[in-house]
RNA sequence: GCCCUUGUAGCUUAAUGGAUAAAGCAGAGCUCUUCUAAGGCUUUGAUGGGGGUUCGAUUCCCUCCAAGGGCACCA
């Protein structure tokens, strides 16, 4: 990777003549006018007697007597305010570019053999999926997608909270018995109707009724979101009934970190950075909610995850403060990510409303798909950063899917499958792709596709993967300029070296497409 | 009251502390005998207010204003 290669050379020179440098950015150009990869270590080293033009040009030296360096960057320049300009000479860009598509085919090993556990998504069994739940679901979707691709051992992992001693589940089963009416919807009447709750208790009722709604999500996730999960962990099943929760209640017990109060138990969070002390044992006897999840996320840590990573909706951030505290109460050994999603509010008639089951005005995540499909909602949703509060205004959405960007993303991807599929019947030229990269159009292509695996890094660094978006659809704009300027197809010859690199484009545009989880058509 | 998140162009969004703040949509204009015009090109237009740190701030800190969310023996 090109990218590795110029960083550990400035690192070198950088540790032989300012050892005490820390922070040095060493980025990709945000113009190409700037070169191909940039760097402000001149601007960030303090030495009195020197401005940072002059230190730049010391860098430089020491850099060019480097030779592998002189023959991959064939332009070094100091420009603006100090920053140093990297220009890749052609026989870089042609030899990364070969490097690059092999390995962007069989994914890379930035993160490789690390065992990851991702939970997303899992949303009460109280309900179908609305469009708060497609940010979690989207966002852990292709996150696993990225650290797999990046070499990772990763689990796809939703909790199903479904306790038969939870007060969703009393309240679900007063719904099934018709002496409720908590979680009354579309769902869960239909089913109350299709079922046959009658001589069952309430905490069965309930329990059932539950298990049908979470059949029926999981049913929608797989085969409508294509979104699959490794472990579907039953909170009634693997933390109740096996008696998971009483041994960890146990334990903290045994520990001396619980106490009894007002009848109840509770935890000494607040001793390792809570705000405030919380309950694990009700006074009515039953384990509260949280003790199932720190049972839940002891689980976790002792399957052996370096890192444990939770998705969860703004409304739960403050669960974030106890489960860290927790984490350091019981010495779990491995990193803890949560990342929340902000909430979707809904826009209707130009009015802004809050998303709330209670108030009715809830948008299925489901009607959201047949609407508009499942490319352009995997899209619009990925779009956006994580903690932007997105407003969802479903009339919009529909208006604008027919003009929507993944159709730009996709059409480029059509175009390059046609063309790669006319070629067939047609003999080659000579002309190679050294040739076809001396053009602005053609470099600026291959230089943008050398940048896929340092997309890729970065993003399982800062778990940002909105930049994917942003990546394709700079790349697709990058080929509608190089389509404009160079032929492939010439009369009954082909061009060898531009159908090269319309190859090599293709492979990266689909394999960035996939990791969205979008569809890369041949046609369109 | 305390805690978390967010204020960027008319709208929806980008931008690891960097260079002239980047796109799409909407508006104005140009461009099809051309491998898919669902394209290409030109153009109008923005960092909520005020301080601070820095050579440099949309980004970090303080404050004010505005919006959303959370503060249960619910999950």
């Amino acid at each position: 990777m090109v990218v590795h290669f110029l960083r550990e050379k400035l690192d070198k020179v950088l540790k032989d003549i300012f050892p005490e440098l820390r922070e040095v950015s060493f980025n990709i150009s945000a113009d190409n006018r700037f070169g191909d990869y940039t760097t402000n270590v001149a601007m960030v080293v303090k030495i009195s007697d020197k401005n940072p033009k002059d230190i730049a040009g010391l860098v430089i030296d020491e850099l060019k007597k480097d030779k592998e360096f002189i023959d991959e960057v064939s332009e070094t320049n100091i420009a603006g305010p100090g920053f140093i300009n990297f220009t890749l000479s052609s026989e870089a860009v042609l030899s990364e570019l070969n490097k690059t598509v092999k390995e962007s085919e069989k994914g890379f090993d930035f993160i490789k053999g690390k065992k990851i556990n991702i939970e997303f998504i899992s949303a009460n069994p109280t309900g179908a999926l609305h469009l708060g739940h497609g940010r979690g679901a989207f966002y852990g979707d292709i996150l696993a997608n990225i650290f797999s691709f990046a070499g990772g051992n990763v689990t796809r992992e939703y909790y199903v909270n479904d306790s038969r001693e939870s007060n969703q589940i009393k309240e679900l089963g007063k719904l099934a018995l018709g002496t409720g009416e908590q979680y009354k919807g579309e769902m869960t009447s239909a089913l109350i109707e299709q079922n046959d709750f009658s001589q069952m208790s309430e905490a069965d009722a309930g329990f059932k009724l539950a298990t049908l709604i979470q059949r029926d999500n999981r049913d929608f996730i797989e085969e409508k979101l294509l979104v699959r999960f490794d472990e579907w962990y039953s909170e009634d099943g693997k933390l109740r009934a096996s008696g998971s929760n009483q041994k960890m209640f146990d334990e903290l017990k045994e520990k001396n970190l619980v106490y009894e109060k007002e009848g109840a138990w509770w935890a000494k969070t607040t001793e390792y950075g809570d705000d405030e002390d919380r309950v694990v044992l009700r006074s009515d006897g039953s384990f509260s909610y949280f003790l199932s999840d720190i049972t839940y996320h002891s689980d976790k840590f002792s399957r052996g995850y370096g890192e444990v990573i939770n998705v969860w909706g703004a409304d739960h951030h403050g669960h974030v403060k106890r489960m860290t505290a927790v984490k350091k109460m019981l010495g779990w050994e491995g990193e803890f990510k949560v990342f929340i999603t902000q909430l979707v509010s809904l826009k209707e008639n130009g009015e802004v409303s809050k998303m709330s089951k209670r108030a009715g005005n809830v948008v299925l995540l489901e009607d959201l798909v047949e609407e508009i499909g499942l490319d352009v909602v995997r899209w619009f949703y990925n779009e956006r950063a994580l903690n932007t509060h997105m407003e969802f205004d479903v009339a919009l959405a529909k208006e604008h899917s027919d003009k929507n960007p993944v159709f730009y993303v996709q059409y480029a991807h059509a175009r390059m499958s046609s063309i790669i599929a006319n070629t067939k019947a047609l003999s080659p030229n000579g002309i190679k792709l050294d040739e076809i990269l001396k053009n602005k159009s053609g470099r600026d292509l291959a230089v943008k596709l050398l940048q896929f695996p340092e997309i890729v890094e970065l993003s399982t660094e800062d778990c940002q993967v909105n930049r994917l978006n942003t990546y394709a659809y700079e790349l697709a704009s990058q080929f509608s300029q190089f389509y404009r300027d160079t032929r492939v197809i010439e009369e009954d010859n082909y061009n060898v070296g531009a159908l090269e690199l319309v190859l090599s484009t293709r492979i990266i545009l689909a394999k960035t497409l996939s990791l969205l989880g979008i569809s890369a058509p041949e046609k369109m």
